[in-house]
DNA sequence: CCTACCGATCGGTAGG
DNA sequence: CCTACCGATCGGTAGG
């Protein structure tokens, strides 16, 4: 909540973590290096957190309450097309605007001591639950075709949370150009599938 | 290609690589814990591997090159639609049938050497244009409709990308069956991709 | 493929 | 928040 002005050392600490985990990893990361980044010895880091798991937990748990939070300022009222681009809206929003951050979250959120990992599993299957709700819905109502609503509820977070990789604050399309377009070609699936085409034997050999 | 029986002592190390990667991360795995799985003091992996880096890419550019062995077996004269669901189910069954080195291929490619870096973006720059082709061609065909190609590329692989989290090789569904329905999700946005429905400005609070 | 070993570094603690 | 330090472990090499 309070970002703009003087951050406390522990946030100092936190988005410097942020940015050297998303770039070298969680374990290619020391808390030496980090310390070096904010003119601190590594030691006195734990002053701020207890240990170097509590320190991911920060970055990891964050950013699971940063989706949460998005996804509930979606209007509860709207109706499942509108309410499925809110909330692929919000939640590429909290992707693009807390870059390191997610991308911490979606690569190391598997190395936190196992009690947390089961905490996160737990939270992002209630947030996968409100996009599968709302692709129930709208295949309820017709206003989309009759899915699969697990796997179509896979696809599209899939799509949404791959974007990390790829994702630029500053490229050539702005942040609402680009959850319209992406959101646009997501529903359409939703709408519109496609049923299979008999797939032609491919190689059958193994590729490797 | 040699794969069935009596692998080299080489292959044993990559294959229990690629398990010990994929679940711990390449820098939260040691040599001496990958020779112990094996029977071999991690200094003897040496005799194999000149440095951890030839072995992290050894399990990636393995990885790299089955998804173009996979897509050049896709007959290059079927039409748009039939070939971007040959090249999904070709990318999906080489995540699904070798998922330890397609998760360290995901995971982890980050962390090798600069110059195997830059030749592995190139690979990858060259494959994703494969899809970006045939987008286009269906575009300019009809087929599809009027999308951004450079951006509906990216979301079609991020889709299939991120599937190596969740993709359970002996899950509910099989692989022709679950790789029939994304293909026909994804195509169907491409098909009718829907124009954007104007946005409530939800939140305009940064989330964190 | 092993033993023995290298220098460097790791996460973390004690005690101020 | 620092100095000093802990035991453990890291990637890798020498020499057989």
């Amino acid at each position: 909540m309070s970002v703009a002005l003087k951050p406390t050392r522990r946030e100092e600490i936190v988005t410097a973590a942020g940015e050297l985990f998303s770039k070298r990893g969680f374990h290619g990361t020391s808390m030496r290096d980090l310390g070096k980044h904010i003119d601190l010895r590594g030691s006195s880091l734990y002053a701020h957190f207890a240990s170097k798991d509590d320190l991911l937990w920060a970055i990891v748990d964050g950013a699971a309450r940063a989706f949460v939070a998005a996804a509930d300022a979606v209007a509860p009222e709207l109706k499942p097309t509108a309410k499925l681009t809110a909330l692929i809206e919000a939640h590429l929003r909290v992707i693009g605007s807390e870059l390191p951050y997610a991308t911490v979250f979606f690569n190391d959120w598997s190395h936190l001591s196992d009690t947390r990992k089961q905490h996160l599993i737990a939270m992002r299957d209630d947030y996968q639950r409100r996009f599968a709700d709302v692709i129930a819905a709208g295949a309820a109502l017709g206003e989309f075709g009759a899915v699969d609503v697990d796997l179509a509820t896979l696809v599209v977070l899939s799509a949404l949370n791959y974007s990390y990789q790829w994702l630029d604050p500053d490229g050539r399309l702005g942040h609402a150009e680009l959850a319209a377009a992406i959101a646009g070609q997501l529903i359409g699936g939703l709408r519109d599938p496609q049923t299979s085409i008999a797939l032609t034997p491919t190689s059958t050999a193994r590729a490797k």
